[in-house]
DNA sequence: ATCCTCCCCTAC
DNA sequence: TAAGGTAGGGGAGGAT
């Protein structure tokens, strides 16, 4: 108890200190590390782009001090930084020397400070309340001192007793300068001082503002708080009001957890044709699993963005610019967050056809990920839930099971595993098992390897034989899952179906043929991504670069990719607005790439348990925290903490970059022949599906993906396969129920899914229910569907572990 | 009331 | 030619 009031003492004490803030930004950053080498550009104006081209388009991405003083601003075209500047020293960009100078940078400011709050390559906060005995101003100078002896570069600092301050009182310390703003100099500071400069209010609040005869922090003092809120909202009108009176309660932040993680090109799109964009897109989401997988985590949340040509919109000055664009984001929530190039690729698309946007007017497009989980939270308890694992880990059940059964009838049956008539007869006949044994039509060519070691580089040996699979069944699996399985059968899949196809075709299947064809159609109009040759590359990651096949149409023209080009290199340090383009010029933050954590996640994917064990700690710690290793770590003792939040890499805020795998395409005015597809033709929804499609849909159960498949099948009146036919015949899913009200629907959807249990015979009842519990994480699962879970679960209950068919012949 | 999605705004 | 990226925060408005 005493030391219960001794702890909310020292709180209350802890909260009523007065904190001393540094704010530490390096000058002009990616100038000043390029002109350490060029001494005689010191006092030229110099500016870092990628052109030089005085009547060109590119950006300016940082200007020195002696260039600023000719009004050249980061951001402006080139040909406009030349006009106000015509001796402007253009120099390239160098991203290996930001990335050293940043490293050093950092480890300069853990060396003096361990409350350090990366908020940028070059820019950071420290709280220097509790360090040492020097006096925050002594600290900072020499922390600039050591900055400039070890980079060669200067930096400037602000101190002051909260966030806000320390920043502002930056802009006041630059260039190469220190600047300290002590609590009774904040009013007279802050009254002159222009709304615009408060950070946090960019263009669009100073117009409003001003609009409202506010330009100065003193004339926003005038405001109410009351009247803030009216016009701005809580949390904006409660910074406004706080910030032009100098009040900031932000503490620094050690660590700051990722949210978000993505990619996006708005430079350069113009699409020829669906199949560019569709190329596009793919290779999009390969760098987004990249990355995520660079980072350890896994997300739930998948948010597609476009932008769209605005209508009547000419052809943008900047060079490949996107111009004046309307921008659309679309997002979904699935319940298990992944990682995952398949899957993302197959969210994407889905996305992205809900968009319905003719290919040639998209001038962006962008891929993020949110909802994040750290990769160890979430592959805890459960295998990774592709479609490929889920297929393997049937083929370890047959084995289990066929072992089992073997030996119990047959004593002197080998370890292998042989698909032969004989073996599956007396499976068949064993009586207690419902097994999962075809008959044996005949030859099977996948039984290769099948029993033998799980090698790694040859991961098509754990799936299960093709001769395994009912046909019927996986003909009537949504197209793309199809794919899947071809892809995961190296081709193989389909030639089986085809030839399963032409050996029936004497049989009267018509109706079955124009089904598949139907099939096909579907998937090549609108996706044009199903094709037996290809095979996807299991591997991940490595860093090659990836391009974009140039289309036959576009050979021996110039190549549709562009050449392998780091995505750094498109990295600007900064963005301001253009006034003579109208619009917005736009650069990213150099972002620090944590290459002992992408090298350490190659090794580990080529490397064994030696080479695992010998990795250094360090390089091991994943690159992000999510809320729940932030959680964790609060909960730790600080001491603990303090360790670990040292071993982290040095700047939490920056994310990684990969080598740019994106291709980037151009346009190619004097191309014809393009093909202006509408997009897409022949999605069966002319509305957007009901939510629980799309979930289904999208599911990593195969289960939920048969189920949505029907659904869709039998309201476009399209035919079921003569399995689903006879299985689900009687259920209430014909096409007059897609008028019906959603509850309704989802009736439907419970009394198919009960009488689906209850006929134990259609497969992996363990794994709809394991699906039904992810599903119900998701949190726009509507009450209904949450319903319907409830109603099915005894049954499910009861039935886990029972009998097993699902996509193999029974 | 609370959550979620689709924007817009902001910073570097 | 050029390489207009990345991420966080919040408001409006709808769904639950
Ligand atoms: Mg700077
Ligand atoms: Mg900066």
């Amino acid at each position: 108890m005493l030391s219960e009031v001794k702890g909310g003492k020292a709180n209350i004490n802890s909260d009523m200190q007065k904190h001393a803030i540094i704010h530490i930004d390096m000058d002009c950053f990616f100038v000043s590390v390029i002109i350490r080498n060029y001494p005689e550009l010191i006092d030229k104006p110099v500016a870092v782009c990628h052109s030089d081209n005085p009547k060109g388009t590119a950006e300016i991405s940082s200007a020195n001090y002696p260039a600023r003083d000719y009004g050249v601003r980061a951001g402006m075209f080139v040909r406009d930084a030349k006009a106000r500047c015509p001796h402007l020293v253009i120099v390239p960009y160098d991203f290996e020397a930001y990335e050293e100078v940043a490293d050093q940078f950092y480890s300069i400011l853990h060396k003096h400070c361990n409350k350090v709050q990366a908020l940028s390559c070059d820019e950071a906060f420290l709280d220097v309340t509790e360090c040492g005995n020097n006096n925050p101003e002594q600290i900072a100078s020499m922390i600039r001192m050591e900055i400039a002896g070890t980079t060669r570069c200067t930096a400037s600092a602000g101190i002051a007793e909260n966030l806000l301050l320390a920043r502002l009182a930056t802009r006041s310390a630059k260039p190469n300068g220190q600047c300290f703003i002590p609590s009774e100099k904040v009013d007279d500071y802050l009254n002159s001082l222009p709304v615009k400069a408060l950070p946090g209010i960019g263009h669009a609040l100073e117009e409003k503002l001003k609009s409202r005869q506010v330009q100065t922090c003193g004339q926003l003092r005038m405001v109410s708080k009351e009247a803030l809120h009216k016009d701005f909202g809580t949390k904006i009108g409660d910074m406004l009001w706080n910030y032009c009176r100098g009040i900031d309660n932000r503490m620094v932040e050690v660590v700051q957890e990722t949210k978000s993680i993505g990619a996006e090109v708005n430079w350069g799109v113009r699409f020829d044709g669906s199949t560019d964009c569709e190329n596009f897109l793919m290779n999009l989401c390969k760098e987004v699993s990249l990355r995520l997988q660079g980072c350890g985590v896994q997300g739930r949340a998948i948010t597609v963005k476009v932008r769209k040509r605005k209508k009547g919109a000419e052809e943008p000055i900047k060079f490949m610019g996107c111009g004046d664009c309307e921008t659309m984001s679309r997002s979904m929530t699935i319940p298990v967050p992944t990682d995952n190039v398949v899957s993302l690729q197959r969210i994407t698309k889905q996305i992205f056809a809900s968009f319905h946007i003719d290919v040639k007017e998209i001038r962006g497009i962008g891929l993020q990920i949110s909802k994040l989980e750290s990769v160890d939270i979430s592959r805890q308890g459960h295998e990774e839930n592709t479609l490929e694992s889920w297929l393997t880990s049937s083929s370890e059940k047959i084995k289990t099971q066929c072992k089992r059964i073997s030996s119990s009838v047959k004593q002197d049956t080998g370890e292998v595993l042989v698909a032969d008539a004989e073996c599956q007869s007396k499976c068949r006949n064993y009586e207690h098992s419902k097994s999962i044994y075809t008959n044996g039509t005949g030859s099977c060519p996948s039984e290769i390897n099948l029993g033998s070691s799980r090698s790694h580089e040859n991961r098509t040996s754990t799936l299960p034989p093709l001769c395994y699979l009912d046909i019927d069944v996986v003909k009537s699996l949504p197209q793309e899952i199809i794919s899947e399985m071809n892809d995961m059968y190296k081709g193989e899949l389909c030639a089986f179906l085809e030839k399963h196809e032409e050996d029936g075709r004497g049989n009267a299947h018509l109706s079955t043929k124009s089904t598949a064809e139907e099939n096909d159609t579907i998937s090549a109009a609108s996706y044009q991504r199903v094709n037996c040759d290809t095979s996807i590359d299991m591997t991940v990651g490595h860093s090659d670069p990836v391009k974009l096949n140039s289309s036959a149409r576009n050979e021996g023209k110039q190549p549709l990719c562009y050449p392998a080009v780091s995505m750094s290199n498109l990295a600007f340090e900064s963005k301001v607005l253009n006034p003579e383009a109208n619009e917005f010029t736009a650069g990213k933050s150099m972002t620090r790439t944590p290459c002992k954590v992408q090298s350490a996640h190659a090794s580990c994917s080529r490397s064994d348990d030696l080479q695992m064990r010998t990795t250094n700690l360090v390089d091991l710690m994943p690159n992000s925290l999510t809320q729940a290793d932030a959680s964790v770590l609060e909960q730790l003792p600080e001491d603990l903490k303090a360790d670990i939040i040292e071993s982290l890499p040095a700047h939490r805020a920056v994310n990684s970059v990969g080598n740019d795998p994106i291709g980037f395409v151009r346009a190619f005015p004097n191309n014809v022949g393009v093909q202006n597809l509408e997009y897409p033709k022949t999605h069966l929804w002319l509305e957007s599906p009901p939510k629980w499609v799309v979930m289904f849909q999208t599911s990593n159960c195969l289960i939920l993906n048969i189920i949505a498949e029907l659904y869709t099948k039998s309201r476009a009146n399209g035919l079921l396969s003569s399995t689903f036919q006879s299985m689900f015949s009687f259920l209430p899913l014909t096409s007059e129920s897609c008028s019906e009200e959603w509850d309704e629907t989802l009736s439907s959807l419970c009394e198919l899914l009960t009488q689906y249990v209850n006929l134990k015979i259609e497969s992996d009842i363990e794994e709809l229910y394991n699906c039904f519990c992810f599903l119900k994480r998701c949190s726009s699962m509507s009450h209904l569907l949450l319903e319907v879970y409830s109603n099915v679960l005894p049954l499910l209950q009861a039935s886990v572990s029972e009998n097993y068919g699902g996509i193999f012949k029974l």
